[in-house]
This record gives C-alpha cells, structure tokens and sequence, in this order.
DNA sequence: AAAAGTCTCAACCGCAACCAC
DNA sequence: TGTGGTTGCGGTTGAGACTTT
C-alpha cells in the first residue's frame, strides 16, 4: 500500500480531524486545544522552539502564545517537527534492526529509536504494532518472546540467541563479557535459580527465587531480577553502579558503558543471524550432514 | 457505486521516574 | 526524607484512508 506522506502537509489539513477543546488529561488546562495540529500552530511551537530551544515544556505555550498544554507541544515537536526527523518508509536494514533489539530490550521503544537515527518511539511502536508483530506472527513467531508460538508459554529464559561461550562450564550461566574500553571491564555472568541449587550451594543469594536470574562479578553477587528483560536492564544497573564506584567524575561513561555493550550484544546477535543463515545453506547442499540446530 | 471491514498513524492518557526544594 | 512539579515513556484511541465484498 502506499504510504501517507504526513510530512506535506499539516495532519489537520491532511487527515481534517476536527479539533476539541481539553484539560490535556490532568484536569488542569481546561479550555486548552486538543487534537491535530494546524500549520499555523507548527510553525508558532517551530519558530519559538527555534528561537528559544526546546524545554520548559510547561511554560512553552503559554510564552509562544499557543492553546496547548505542554505535553501536546513536546510531543509535536518530537515526533514531527524536528528537524531530525526521518520520514516515510523504513528500509530492511532499519526494520533488521529493529527486530534484533526489541529482541534483546522488549517494548523499550525509546531506547531502540534512539539508536536508529531519525527515528521516533512512536513510529517505531506504530511500526512493530501495523508491520512487525504480525510479520512474526505469520513466521510462527511470538512477537514478545521472539520463540517460536508453539514454545512461547515460557517467557522467563533468556532467547535462544544469548550465547553461552563454549569455554565456560556448563550449566554455570550465561557469561556478557564487557566491553574492555569502559570501565565495567570485566566478564559478567547470568546464573538462574537452578544453576545456583546445582553448582553454587550455600551461596545462594537471600532474596533470589525460582525463576529469578542473578547478576555476578566473580563470586560477588550485585543484583537480581526476574525474566530476561529484567536482567538486561539489571545489567546496565550492575555497570551504572560500578561505573559510579571506580570512575567517580566521569559520568558519561555510564551510557558509554552500556551503550558500548548494547553494540556488542547487537553485533553478537547480527553474526550469530548470519551464522544461522549460512548454516541453513549448508544443511541444504549437505542434508545428510545437516546440523539440525534451530536456535 | 456503496457499504462494511481493515489499516495506519498522530495524538491522547495515565503513570512512573526524576528533580528541586 | 517527604512533597510537589515536570518530563518522558509506553499503551491505547479514534478518525481518515484504503481495500474488499
């Protein structure tokens, strides 16, 4: 189907969506202007953003002369006005690697957008939602677990792509080396429930449950959490933290750290896809040899 | 041709995190 | 430490565009 160009024109003027008069959902600003944007309102909230810079939200429309309640500003502004925002068709590339982070960070729209330049959270989200869920759905694939729909009932294990390296023993978790530029430098590894009733007795850590998973340096247990989202976010704490410790004063190392180990997991996923395709080429010129692996 | 159904996406809403005091 | 205001995020809605019957 051919896409819409909102960009051509104000989204009144394009979709004639008639506007309504609100309180911008908190009960305050009543009277306040509700619904599509006009030209004219663009380009006030552009040339003030322009003119002034972007924030102080609250005080924005009132200073610009606008019947909008800030939130409805930032947000135009955001996800349209910006000079920075790409429009229109999202290309494979983009679309791969949207798939192969929410993979990894779930609904985290924000955080995917911003790693894919121009893009918005909410035209992301738009596109999972219209394009991408049913897109997996119609592979088989479960659009939250990204596991096949017949296996998709367990949701707490880590995806089938988290890769345990073949040197660490077996059974003693899922090892995330760091990124040796930053200051969390050294290899963390995931354990579960299970594998410390196996292998680490006595050591289990007093809070953890069945079916949580257990962040480690070593043997210094940092942080638990429960399901793979969970622990990716339970990861980038684990950095934030010893980034705070050892590097006191050098707060941009923070989102360097897990921005740099966002890249590394991106990449690990990107090969390990790659490998998975040349492995199916393979198994198809040598079916008698083939691997059978499908994770 | 028109009615019904589906798709798309801008915008809204509620909530939680963050920050200043 | 608690409180109130602000900002940002993710889920949801709704109306026009488009497709199918």
């Amino acid at each position: 189907m051919e896409m819409r160009n909102p960009s051509s024109s104000s989204s009144s003027e394009k979709s004639g969506k008639k506007a309504a008069v609100g309180t911008c959902g908190n009960g305050k600003g009543v009277g306040l202007k509700k619904g599509p944007w006009t030209a004219e309102e663009d380009e006030i909230l552009s040339s003030y953003i322009r003119r002034e810079g972007e924030g102080k939200w609250r005080m924005l429309p009132k200073r610009a002369g606008l019947l909008r309640c800030g939130k409805s500003c930032r947000l135009r502004w955001m996800n349209y006005l910006r000079p920075s925002v790409k429009r229109g068709h999202i290309a494979a590339d983009e679309e791969d690697l949207i798939l192969r982070m929410h993979r990894l960070l779930g609904n985290r729209w924000s955080l995917i957008a911003g790693r894919i330049p121009g893009r918005t959270d909410n035209e992301i989200k738009n596109y999972w939602n219209t394009h991408l869920s049913k897109k997996l759905i119609s592979l088989g694939i479960d659009p939250t677990t990204h596991k096949p729909l017949l296996l998709a009932n367990n949701t707490n294990k880590p995806p089938s792509s988290t890769k345990i390296p073949s040197n660490k023993p077996p059974s003693t978790g899922y090892h995330f080396p760091m990124p040796s530029s930053t200051s969390c430098n050294k290899n963390v590894m995931i354990t579960t429930y299970d594998d410390h009733l196996q292998h680490r007795q006595g050591k289990l850590p007093m809070t953890m449950m069945e079916g949580d998973y257990c962040c480690y340096d070593g043997d210094a247990s940092c942080s638990i959490g429960q399901g793979y989202q969970d622990m990716m976010l339970m990861i980038k704490d684990y950095c934030d933290t010893r980034s705070s410790h050892e590097n006191i004063g050098n707060e941009d190392d923070d989102d360097d750290a897990f921005s740099s180990f966002l890249n590394s997991l991106i990449n690990e996923e990107a090969e390990h896809h790659h490998h998975q395709q040349q492995q199916q080429v393979l198994d198809a010129k040598n079916p008698a040899t083939a691997s059978g692996s499908s994770s």
